[in-house]
RNA sequence: GUCAGAGUAGCUCAGCUGGUUAGAGCACAGGAUUCAUAACCCUGAGGUCGGGAGUUCAAGUCUCCCCUCUGACACCA
């Protein structure tokens, strides 16, 4: 089976930042996931990079639009390196073959007969760059953001006639599988319930765009343009660009994870475009919640941007990684608070995890000749460890593909957390001083080794550093063709050695803050 | 303004169709322990469940009113 998922396809009007980063994160963590699952995942990222806004950025750095555009997406492409992003493919609409793609869609939406030539008349802001919706007999409005007068304007533009989707449209949306979290569900239904109008889809006055085939002068407007580049990305296997070919590329995308803010453009207007060129729609999409920072917005203007590129190079990909798809509920806005930041990552990584590894490796090495002990009975199914670890590797199957990547960190932890209790409860080190109980203790030290194992096998998808470093540190690695077996209960081998541990996950400590 | 959602321990949140002393994690305090990364384990304190009224034998959970916050209300990537 083939799973596409896809990240939004980031603007490249400024560097990236926190919140490109997390929704990148989290696809990283589905796409691994999934790739252990054993399913052909195809993992879409890229770059958006047309538009009147990059032109203008370009212009005040008095660089051509498409140097800013190379520079801004080389920076893209080495921070996903950086985080040890997965991706398969990583597009850019400024590439010749997105031209292609969008000329031959463009194509078949016009055969359908839903390109019509239209005015877009209307107040204008030229600050915000959008028509508002104040009344057309209006005397004098002006726009609540900038304080400054709007123009009349009154420009021809094609438009998408979105308004013949209208039923189909509902239809999609009212599935209760199709738009995720289901809480904002509602928002978008109600949207469509108030009817869906046409929507321009060129401009007359943009010249960084993509040229419109049989209108001189316009361009395509950035959406239609930008949504177009999954697609672009799909087909970027060598291969022709065209769209015959996206039924045996990965489309319909299994899930496009998106921030909440352009919701409205995957969950409607992309569908639309889609059933036009006679595609098939999504199979859902995920809008995300934002990131805030110790209670605030984060934004230039206060000054509390917390950088990508530093908090890794500060931090390490797993703590970041950890903090972000551990405390937040993916789909819920979250805060990034330093305190608890480092609370949790050293509590849970280092700590539970961390330390729960290095004080068994430590006996198991001290009174069992440097291996794995005998496993006894340990090695049996039904030893409560084992049960606890099959409840947990359910738990996580079940939420990963949910994108509950919460209930899936905090059910490993509380594996973790079991395994210390286990150890409290049964103190090998007071057991090992009385005689005849080697046999016993060596039980239990196997139990707690596999129950760590499978908590490195576990993480692989949410933290694959850590994942790695625990389980070289048991002697083991993960095979990705046969995580599902790896999985079950009893695999370590009694005996096998085990190297001389070293801490997995060191003590985040800041000197300064973030 | 209209619509939707939310206001529960210091913080982040669970609490389904109303039913014994309101839960978890973090933070905090105390204890236990020494295998281990001053880690782990146990216990405890801490809440008039936004405010008010009502329905009910019984409401955090239903109804009404009020207060506060967030989001959506079309082309902002």
């Amino acid at each position: 089976m083939s799973y596409t998922l896809t990240t939004p396809l980031y603007y490249v009007n400024d560097r990236p930042h926190l919140g490109s980063t997390y929704t990148t994160l989290a696809c990283d963590a589905l796409a691994r996931f999934e790739r252990l699952r054993l399913q052909k995942v195809t993992f879409v990222t890229g770059v958006d990079e047309h538009g009147q806004k990059i032109q203008r950025t370009a212009e005040r750095q008095q660089l051509s639009p498409q140097d800013h555009c190379d520079r801004v997406s080389s920076r893209y492409r080495d921070l996903w390196n950086q985080w040890g992003i997965s991706d398969d493919r990583f597009v850019r609409t400024t590439n010749p073959r997105h031209l292609e793609l969008v000329v031959q869609f463009y194509e078949r939406v016009k055969a359908s007969g839903d390109i019509v030539v239209g005015k877009q008349t209307g107040w204008y802001c030229v600050d915000c760059e959008e028509y508002k919706d104040d009344p057309a007999e209006a005397e004098s409005p002006s726009c609540s953001i900038h304080r400054k007068p709007l123009e009349w304007r009154d420009e021809e533009n094609l438009f998408f006639r979105l308004s013949r989707y209208q039923s189909a449209i509902e239809e999609l949306v009212a599935r209760d599988d199709f738009i995720a979290p289901a809480s904002r569900r509602q928002e978008v239904r109600n949207f469509v319930a108030q009817g869906l109008r046409d929507f321009s889809i060129s401009r007359v006055n943009v010249s960084w765009g993509l040229p419109v085939p049989d209108h001189p002068g316009h361009t395509f407007y950035v959406w239609f343009d930008a949504l177009l580049g999954y697609l672009t990305a799909l087909l970027d296997d060598g291969e022709a660009v065209s769209l015959d070919r996206l039924a045996s590329c990965g489309w319909p995308a299994s899930v496009h994870v998106i921030g909440k803010d352009i919701l409205r453009f995957h969950a409607v207007f992309w569908p639309a475009m889609c059933m036009s060129a006679g595609l098939p729609v999504p199979q859902k999409v995920f809008g995300h919640g934002f990131l805030t920072r110790e209670g605030q917005k984060m934004g230039k203007s206060l000054g509390n941007v917390l950088d990508p590129e530093l908090l890794l190079e500060r931090c390490g990909t797993d703590a970041v990684r950890w903090y972000l798809l551990r405390d937040i509920q993916f789909g819920d806005d979250g805060d990034f608070q330093q305190q608890r930041f480092l609370d949790l990552v050293n509590n849970d990584l280092a700590n539970t995890i961390g330390n729960l590894l290095n004080r068994t490796s430590s006996m198991a090495r001290k009174w069992f000749d440097d291996g794995v002990p005998p496993a006894g009975k340990a090695s049996s199914a039904d030893h409560p460890l084992a049960i606890k670890a099959a409840e947990t590797v359910r738990t996580v199957i079940e939420a990963m593909p949910q994108l509950a990547f919460k209930t899936a960190a905090e059910s490993i932890l509380q594996l973790a957390i079991a395994a210390n209790g286990h150890l409290s409860d049964t103190a090998p080190w007071s057991r090992m001083k009385e005689p005849g109980q080697e046999a016993s203790v060596a039980e239990d030290l196997f139990a707690v080794l596999e129950t760590t194992r499978i908590v490195g096998l576990l993480l692989a998808p949410l933290l694959p550093e850590l994942s790695g470093r625990i389980l070289a540190q048991l002697g083991q690695s993960l095979d990705p063709n046969n995580w599902s077996n790896q999985l079950n209960w009893g695999r370590l081998s009694s005996g096998s050695p085990l190297p001389k541990p070293t801490p997995v996950m060191q003590r985040l400590e800041l000197d300064e803050p973030l």
